[in-house]
DNA sequence: CGAGGTACCTGACAGC
DNA sequence: TGCTGTCAGGTACCTC
């Protein structure tokens, strides 16, 4: 899915679209991207007349505080994302009624439909159907297993260089599995670990313990760096990721590793190589990035 | 307990 | 062309 940077930048988006707004309705052709409650009536009878308070995230997910003390829970997952627009139903499939939304596989794979009280609509696209959809009261939200899981947030001040030395202590495994870990530290997942550790000259296979010091702190620095770059330029949209208006992130132009297997490094100009570990791919640099 | 595999879905693309 | 296998930004759940 979208990391880090693809959720704040829908996040962004979001907050400038749809404030403010009341749902009028819902429409979904795959009910079981909503999760709660399960039965797509009663989600839609208990959204319907819920105001948009606030919209923020935590980690990779994205939260929509409603009014009578309710919270929308997205999680984007794979291919899953947001978009605001209008739409209409033409032989089954959505059919945009502005520019900015025209790109087929943006609209062929719209799964659920929120209508708004301007006569707009927010779209969750998802290719893939892994996304889910919750709603919750808040205060349940804030208190869950799953919320109080998750690991520090690594754009925010108080994350001290200090903060990601005692959340990687004693961890066992390889770096790139780490840093990938929400309960580690939140919001880093395929692309941007493989950035990271290119940039910090680290091997995605290195284990935790074996880091020395100044290692920990090019890759505290690096990782900080890549994705204020990604949220910088509106995330990465190689594949299906977009912005809540349809447009596309900016962040290809700055792919050092990720993808770029064959390709020269742009550092040393060796080949990028792509192994296997932990079910997916990691790319580096072999010159770079010993172990 | 942790590590590893699989499941959830729908493609795109490479190779035969 | 068509078939098969692999790969895809994530996470939850199961087994050993």
């Amino acid at each position: 899915m979208p990391e880090l940077p693809e959720v704040e930048t829908t996040v962004k988006g979001l907050n400038l679209k749809v404030l403010n707004r009341t749902f009028i309705d819902a429409w979904t052709d795959s009910k079981k991207i909503i999760k709660k409650p399960k039965n797509f009536n009663s989600f839609k009878k208990e959204i319907k007349g819920k105001k948009i308070k606030k919209i923020w995230r935590r980690g990779k997910n994205i939260i929509i505080d409603l009014s009578n003390e309710y919270s929308l829970l997205v999680h984007q997952k794979m291919t899953g994302h947001l978009l605001y627009g209008m739409w209409s139903m033409k032989q089954g499939t959505w059919e945009p009624s502005e520019k900015g939304l025209l790109e087929e596989k943006v609209n062929k794979y719209i799964r659920v439909m929120f209508f708004l009280d301007n006569e707009k609509m927010l779209a969750l696209s998802d290719l893939r159907k892994f996304a889910k959809i919750e709603l919750w009261k808040t205060k349940e939200l804030l208190e869950s297993k799953e919320f109080k899981i998750l690991g520090p947030e690594p754009l925010k001040k108080d994350f001290t260089f200090e903060k990601f030395k005692k959340v990687l202590e004693n961890k066992k495994g390889k770096i790139k599995q780490v840093l990938m870990d929400q309960s580690v530290v939140v919001g880093i997942g395929n692309i941007y670990s493989s950035e990271a550790l290119w940039q910090a000259k680290i091997h995605p296979e290195k284990s935790v313990a074996k880091l020395s010091d100044s290692e920990l702190k090019l890759l505290y620095q690096a990782v900080k760096k890549v994705l204020e770059l990604g949220v910088k330029l509106g995330g990465e949209s190689f594949s299906d990721y977009r912005k809540v208006d349809g447009s596309k992130g900016d962040f290809d132009t700055e792919r050092k590793a990720y993808k770029r297997e064959g390709q020269k490094c742009h550092r040393c100009g060796a080949k990028i190589k792509r192994i296997k570990f932990g079910g997916r791919s990691a790319f580096f640099c072999p010159t770079c990035q010993k172990l």
